[in-house]
RNA sequence: GGCGCUAUCGUCUAAUGGUUAGGACAGAGCCCUCUCAAGGCUUAAAUACGGGUUCGACUCCCGUUAGCGCUACCA
């Protein structure tokens, strides 16, 4: 039988029509499923309550190499396993895509109220999609995360949770809150969902009888587990919302949703809440897309007899266009890496992102990250949609970018610099440390993003001049025959003055005054010859830097430009 | 279609029922200045619409419109 394992899920084919999926890490053979096929026969299940099975959430740590900045000033989690009520949150992407700015945002706000309460976070990978499920999306996941440097505490796989999922099922099925569906499983859009009318259940199958279901069943038919939602009239199902206040819904609105794939594998529902129970989550903080969801949730919680988590729910955030964020629509913008590689500042990423929905309310824009777990709250989220301001020829919002700006004229010198030389060196010029921290200042007030660099600084670094038109040598209201003298002038000063920047202020302002012209015009022809360009960094700091050597060669080379006039 | 959610400057947002509706980004102008930035000052720009309730409504209620979301054996 080809059975075969993808994504750490192992298929196992049972007969020609038949296969299930589990994870390869649990090591289950064909042999034990076969057995398992009735598992869900009523006569073998005793009826229990959930959490009394499940007592303890054993955490795994977060893998090495994750960033766990404050793993080390938390107290331990004790709290949680002496049975005081602990603050918990969970982010749990799935692994279908790259990590992209809406998720990112969504981990930003679960990290903050984790940090602002000293609960604890959780990353679960949501993973029991295994057909869209890949490996790239997961690295893409984990690349984004580990950039946004802000860490986590526990770290759970929910495909290597599927007994807790198979047995809260269980508890549900025993409870007779679900029932088995015989039908086939449809493929894609259904045409019940094309009829205008919302479909609700089919009564034959939610009505089966017991024995019938049971016999089927056991005869190997393939079912699925759909929840049954209770049709007494005038039923409502409730939550409040921390961000969006009471939610109610009437249970004629809820369809009977299924809880198993008939492969057995259980759906996001049912995965969700089971993982949530199981791993203690506390508060559930996560898109307004499933704002609708959670009133299954809530039966679902209701029906396995275990207390549901507090809700929160976001506003999405979405395109110029008003829809959401999508990676078919709106491609590479939407990607944690695009900001990355452009020279983002994950914590200038970060800050950027709360405002994005959350407001301190008071008139900070620009805060630190410290400032920001102070600060945050739930009650300070909003309830409409957000845009993110981006244009296809300006793929950032320009927001983002002034709040990038503001950290990088923040960060230290040093650190700053150190952040370029890679960027510097990747792009092929061999510059040295010390070399990087003298030019830094000199740009820093220049830069937006960090591969800005590669713009306001390339002539610090390359060797020979990118070529200029000799037009640009010539100063305001001068002529060539200006430009030659001042640069003539330029290059005697240059060969016997200091090479600081005080000196050479002083140097160039008297050479100025012997020529009889304005100090500006002295110091225009003078910065395009060496920078090679009109707009640079301030003329001394970078004669500085560049050194008496490269400035004389530059000018030398400038005047035999005028020459040739 | 059904159900749910939302609605303040172009964008992000603030405003115990009582403010000339505030701030930030982006725009415009001025200042500073060796260019470019940075910084400072100034300016333009909003309560979707219609009804209530109230002495008084951005704020509460109803309706309309618009947008978004959910409506899968996706998450």
């Amino acid at each position: 039988m080809n059975d075969y394992t993808v994504f750490g899920i192992k298929r196992l084919r049972l007969s020609v029509h038949r296969s299930v999926r589990i994870p390869a890490s649990l090591g289950i053979r064909r042999s034990a499923l076969l057995s398992r096929r009735n598992w869900m026969a009523p006569d073998l299940a005793t009826p229990g309550d959930y959490f009394r099975k499940n007592p303890i959430p054993s955490p795994r740590p977060p893998a090495p190499g994750s960033p766990n900045t404050t793993s080390q000033t938390r107290p331990p989690n004790e709290a949680c396993y002496t049975g005081i009520s602990m603050l918990r949150v969970r982010f749990a992407p799935s692994p279908t895509g790259f990590l992209h700015i809406g998720s990112a945002r969504t981990f930003i706000f679960n990290w903050l109220y984790a940090r602002h309460n000293g609960g604890v976070m959780i990353l679960r990978i949501d993973d029991t999609d295994v057909e869209r499920n890949t490996e790239a999306s997961l690295t893409s996941i984990f690349e984004g995360l580990r950039w946004l440097d802000l860490g986590w505490d526990e770290e759970y796989k929910q495909s290597e949770r599927l007994a807790q999922h198979r047995e809260m099922a269980e508890a549900i099925f025993q409870k007779g809150f679900a029932y088995r569906d015989f039908t086939p499983a449809q493929s894609g859009e259904t045409e019940r969902s094309g009829a205008q009318g919302t479909w609700l259940f089919n009564s034959e199958m939610r009505d089966l009888p017991a024995h019938e279901s049971d016999r089927r069943a056991a005869a190997g038919e393939p079912f699925a587990l759909r929840f049954r939602v209770p049709r007494d009239a005038g039923r409502q199902v409730r939550f409040a919302d921390a961000v969006y206040g009471p939610q109610s819904k009437s249970t004629a609105d809820i369809e009977d949703f299924a809880l198993l794939r008939s492969d057995g594998m259980p759906t996001y529902h049912l995965a969700s809440c089971a993982d949530d129970a199981g791993l203690r989550i506390s508060h559930v903080i996560r898109g307004q897309d499933h704002l609708t969801n959670t009133f299954k949730h809530v039966l679902i919680f209701e029906a396995a007899g275990v207390p549901a988590p507090q809700f929160a729910h976001l506003p999405l955030l979405v395109a110029p266009d008003g829809t959401k964020l999508s990676k078919r629509r709106h491609g590479q913008v939407v990607s944690v890496t695009t900001y990355r590689d452009a020279g983002f500042l994950p914590q200038a990423f970060v800050n950027f992102l709360c405002l994005l929905g959350w407001s301190p309310k008071d008139d900070r824009q620009q805060m630190t990250r410290q400032e920001i777990v102070d600060a945050f709250s739930l009650e300070g989220i909003n309830r409409a949609n957000t845009e993110v301001n981006f244009k296809e020829e300006d793929p950032f919002d320009p927001k983002a970018v002034w709040l990038n700006a503001e950290h990088i004229r923040a960060l230290p010198v040093e650190d700053l610099a150190e952040r370029l030389l890679p960027i510097v060196r990747a792009a092929g010029f061999p510059v040295d440390r010390p070399k990087m921290l003298a030019i830094t200042p000199l740009i820093r007030e220049r830069m937006k993003l960090l591969r800005d660099v590669l713009t306001v600084a390339d002539f610090f670094f390359a060797e020979e001049l990118p070529p200029y038109e000799t037009s640009e040598l010539i100063p305001k209201k001068g002529d060539p025959a200006l430009a030659l003298a001042v640069l003539q002038q330029a290059a005697q000063t240059l060969a016997a003055a200091e090479f600081s920047h005080d000196a050479l202020d002083a140097a160039l302002r008297s050479a100025a005054q012997s020529l009889g012209i304005k100090a500006g015009q002295m110091f225009e022809p003078v910065r395009v010859a060496v920078c090679g360009r009109k707009t640079a960094p301030p003329l001394f700091g970078t004669l500085e830097v560049l050194g008496r050597d490269t400035c004389l060669r530059r000018i030398d080379h400038a005047i035999a430009k005028l020459k040739e006039l």
